[in-house]
DNA sequence: GCAAAATAGAAGTCATCACTCCGCTTGTCA
DNA sequence: TGACAAGCGGAGTGATGACTTCTATTTTGC
């Protein structure tokens, strides 16, 4: 129960950080050494923060989730409800330049990527709760939607977004889903 | 150049159909022998038709294409331009009932999705391009909406409604895609 | 400064899986 | 109906990769 010791600390982090730009650049297919390799630590330090591959993977989804929550939380509080929910889809959509590649990241790990049992989840539904409720109390939502939903679209919309081509295309497929959402 | 034996041709067809289902059911990562099981094939057979597991993946996704291209060129023909467009949607995302897990399916194999160069890939744009002219034409579909981006969002929607709970979760969704398409 | 905690990473284990090989079976055509 | 090539099944092979273990070394916290 004592705190871990702070170089525990950091190296769980750096290796957190490799691992999304390694498994979000080459699918999970890529070997636990690979990922070592690029956080520069050991195979054995890594092995002792992550268990298993999968929890690895999950740790890195986890995170993804965390900051994409407090994207949420702070737009709900922040910003003008009217435009809080397209524009926090349009950040969360862009934040992975290359590649949304995610969720079918966890998939074919064989997660099931519906299971919103976690603590990052629930955070991130409600936070997404807020935003939702806000934008339809001021008319830019349509009022049958809910939060599922938007979970759904969110992921539909990141990998829509990876078979445009330019930025015209991508422009104009997110144009679709915020009148789609707006629609009603 | 001799037309293949009988039950070369039927063992084909029965591997092409057993691999889908089990693709799409347990993703990319199940074995071949586990596909050739599922056919009641031997891994010999399998190997000589597909002789790479990649093949096998195209193969299977070629055939998802090419009936698609079918069902857009029935509806650009037979179906009313104003409504065609979103029926084929309708009818495409639906599909596969489980998990339209195909493009993730070839994404996760390190195959490029947007690599449009094959024979089905090409009959599948000209049948969207023609569904979508007509679409524009009758005022069903925003006029800057382009080929690519109708793609993306075939694929995309087809994600988001593996997040659906519901049957009416669903039909929000796609509802919501359908709007914006229709908006512009 | 020292004990405890943590690390690097080499070497090894074990399971899995794509793919090969080859003896047997079956469709085809005379 | 028989011969024979095309096709088949499935045991076997080699590579890979997740995970373990272990030793020598470094880092941290008090």
């Amino acid at each position: 129960m004592t705190p871990p010791r702070a170089d525990a600390i950091r190296n769980r982090a750096r290796i957190l950080e490799a691992a999304e730009q390694v498994l979000v650049e080459h699918g999970t297919t890529v070997s636990t050494e690979e990922i070592a390799k690029a956080a520069g630590v050991g195979i054995g330090t890594l092995f002792r923060h992550f268990p298993t591959k999968e929890e690895l993977i999950r740790g890195v989804f986890e995170a993804r989730l965390q900051r994409l929550a407090a994207d949420a939380t702070r737009l709900a509080t922040d910003g003008d409800p009217a435009t809080a929910l397209a524009t926090f889809l349009r950040q969360a959509v862009e934040q992975s330049e290359v590649k949304n590649a995610l969720t079918s990241m966890l998939a074919s790990a064989g997660v099931d990527v519906r299971d919103l049992t976690g603590e990052p989840q629930r955070a991130l539904r409600e936070a997404l709760a807020t935003l939702l409720r806000k934008a339809q109390q001021s008319g830019a939502a349509r009022q049958d939607l809910e939060v599922p939903e938007l979970i759904g679209l969110l992921a539909g919309t990141s990998k829509a977004l990876e078979y445009a081509g330019d930025a015209a295309s991508r422009s104009r497929i997110l144009a679709v889903v915020l009148a789609g959402l707006r629609a009603g």
